[in-house]
RNA sequence: CGGGGCGUAGCUCAGCCUGGUAGAGUGCCUGCUUUGGGAGCAGGAAGCCGGAGGUUCGAAUCCUCUCGCCCCGACCA
C-alpha cells in the first residue's frame, strides 16, 4: 500500500478526551474515530489489526475443533424471557421496538439464541459433544464507557458455547478452550496468564479469567513469576488427547485477580523473589455453568439409557475488539504503538527519504515490488514529506520493521533497517535488508 | 446512577469573572528556502462560540432549559 494513496489521518496533538495510552495512540495513530461514547468506527489501519486479531482467534477456535455460525445482533425478548434473563439484566441490556411494536434488543451476548438453535436440532447423546461460536458485534449500555475500544458499549466478541452430556464431558470441552486460549494470545505475543474467577452459583472451579499484564490494567493481579516463561506454542497439542496435564501445569501456581486475592496464601505459596504483583486486563473468560440456560430453554438429549437431560453447556468469551486495545497497552513506548509482528497491520513500513530522487526513488519502487511478490505486506510512504514527519508517522503507526532508503545509502547499494521494538537499526545492502523481512 | 468538569477553526486551547465587530499555536492551501527524527519565512482559506429560549441598545461572555462529551465512584468482556 501506498501511503500517498492510504486513509491514514494521523494527529500529531493528543486528542482531550483520550485518557490511557492505547485510546490515544489508537485515536494518534488513525486507527479508530468515536462516533459517539463508547462506539467506534475503524479505520483502515486499525481494521487491519482487528481482522489480525479476529484471523488468529478464528483460527485457533477451529483447530480445536470449534464450529463458527453468525447469530444476529438483534433478538427477540421472548426468548430472553424464557431464560428469566429479559428482567435479570437490568438497564445494561438495549431494548429495541420493532414498527410491530414487538420486544427486541441488541444483544449483550448469545446463550439464549445458541440454546434455541441447539433445542430445536438436537435430541441425542450421539450429537454431542459440540462446540459452536461465532464472532459478532454485541451491544452493552455501560453506565460509563471509558479507556476508547477497551470498554466500549459496541464491542466485538467471539462468544463459544459447548454441549455435552455431562459435567465429565463439559470439562473436556473446557480444557479445550483452556489451551485454545493459551495458543490464541501466545499468538499474538501477549502473556496472558490464566486467573481463577468467580464462578457464580455454579460453583466448583471451573472459570478462568485470561489476564494480561499492563501498567494500566483495570485491576490487579497476583501471580507467580514463572508464568512469564510459560511457552504453550512450543508444545504440540493434540485436543483429541487428555489435555488435563496440559491444565495442570497452567493451574498448578498462584494466579488470582484481586478480587479473589488471599494474601496469606500467596505469601505462603509464591516466594518472595517469584511474586509479580501488576495490573492486568482481561481478554478473555472461559467458564462452565452446566444446565443454567438448558434447563430454562428446555434444551434436553436423550441419554444411552433414554433419560432425558439438560444439556451441559459452557460458554468462552474473547474480547476481540478489546485485544487491540489491550496489545497496545501491553506494548508501546514514547513515540507509539510497537504491534506484534502477527497482528501488525502491515509488516515493513518503507520509508523513501526523498521522493524528489530518482535513483532513490526507483531503488524504493523497486523494493516495494520485490515485497509485495513476496507476499509481504508493506506500507510505502512515497509522500514528498520530510524526513522527521516520516519518522515519527512510522514509529507512531509501530509497524515491527521500518526499511528506511535515502539517496546517500542507495548510492552505495545500501537501506538501512530498524527494528520497531528495540530501535535497533542496521545499515544493509539492498539484497540482506530484503531477505532479513522476508518470509 | 451519585459527584465533578468541559463544549469557541480539523486538533490543542485562550477569551467568559468585569457584555461592545472572533483569537493563538498547530494542521490545511500558495510561494520561496530547507531536506536523515513531527523545519524556517511570507501570504491565504477556515468558526450560526453545541442547541433553544430569555435579559439587554448590544450576548461566546449574564440567566433558564436542553443535548453531547470527559473524569472520579458504584458496575462490567
Amino acid at each position: 500500500m501506498r501511503l500517498s494513496a492510504y486513509f491514514l489521518p494521523t494527529i500529531k496533538e493528543t486528542p482531550s478526551e483520550a485518557q490511557i495510552v492505547s485510546h490515544r495512540l489508537m485515536l494518534r495513530a488513525g486507527m479508530i474515530r468515536q462516533a459517539s461514547a463508547g462506539i467506534y468506527s475503524w479505520l483502515p489501519l486499525g481494521f487491519r489489526v482487528l481482522k489480525n486479531i479476529e484471523r488468529i482467534v478464528r483460527e485457533e477456535q477451529d483447530r480445536s475443533g470449534a464450529q463458527e455460525v453468525l447469530m444476529p445482533t438483534i433478538q427477540s425478548a421472548d426468548l430472553w424471557r424464557q431464560s428469566g434473563r429479559y428482567d435479570a439484566y437490568g438497564p445494561e441490556m438495549l431494548r429495541i421496538e420493532d414498527r410491530h411494536g414487538r420486544d427486541m434488543l441488541y444483544g449483550p451476548t448469545n446463550e439464549e439464541l445458541i440454546t434455541d438453535i441447539f433445542r430445536t436440532s438436537v435430541k441425542s447423546y450421539r450429537d454431542v459433544p459440540k462446540m459452536l461460536y461465532h464472532i459478532q458485534w454485541k451491544f452493552r449500555d455501560e453506565v460509563r464507557p471509558r479507556f476508547g475500544i477497551m470498554r466500549g458499549r459496541e464491542f466485538l466478541m467471539k462468544d463459544n458455547y459447548s454441549f455435552d452430556i455431562d459435567l465429565a464431558g463439559a470439562k473436556r470441552a473446557y480444557n479445550k478452550m483452556f489451551v485454545a486460549y493459551l495458543r490464541t494470545f501466545a499468538r499474538m505475543g501477549l502473556k496472558a496468564i490464566p486467573m481463577e474467577a468467580d464462578t457464580g452459583p455454579i460453583g466448583g472451579n471451573l472459570s478462568h479469567e485470561f489476564i494480561i499484564l499492563a501498567d494500566t490494567g483495570e485491576s490487579a493481579v497476583y501471580c507467580h513469576g514463572d508464568f512469564l516463561d510459560f511457552d504453550v506454542l512450543g508444545q504440540d497439542i493434540d485436543y483429541e488427547q487428555d489435555l488435563e496435564p496440559i491444565i495442570a501445569d497452567w493451574t498448578a501456581l498462584y494466579a488470582r485477580t484481586d478480587e479473589k486475592h488471599d494474601a496469606a496464601m500467596f505469601e505462603k505459596e509464591v516466594p518472595q523473589e517469584n511474586r509479580v504483583e501488576k495490573r492486568g486486563i482481561e481478554v478473555g473468560h472461559i467458564f462452565y455453568f452446566g444446565t443454567k440456560y438448558s434447563e430454562p430453554l428446555g434444551a434436553t438429549i436423550a441419554t444411552p439409557e433414554g433419560e432425558q437431560v439438560p444439556v451441559h453447556m459452557g460458554s468462552y468469551g474473547i474480547g476481540v475488539s478489546r485485544l487491540a486495545g489491550a496489545i497496545i497497552e501491553a506494548s508501546h513506548d514514547e513515540a507509539g504503538i510497537i504491534w506484534p509482528e502477527a497482528v501488525a497491520p502491515f509488516k515493513v513500513g518503507l520509508i523513501n527519504l526523498k521522493p524528489a530522487d530518482g535513483d532513490c526513488t526507483t531503488a524504493c519502487e523497486d523494493i516495494y515490488g520485490k515485497l509485495r511478490g513476496a507476499g509481504v505486506e508493506v506500507l510505502y510512504d512515497d509522500r514528498d514529506e520530510r524526513a522527521g514527519t516520516k519518522f515519527a508517522e512510522m514509529d507512531l503507526i509501530g509497524l515491527p520493521w521500518q526499511l528506511v532508503a535515502g539517496p546517500r545509502g542507495i548510492a552505495k547499494g545500501m537501506v538501512e533497517l530498524k527494528r520497531r521494538r528495540d530501535g535497533e537499526r542496521e545499515e544493509l545492502s539492498l539484497d540482506s535488508a530484503l531477505s532479513k523481512v522476508m518470509p
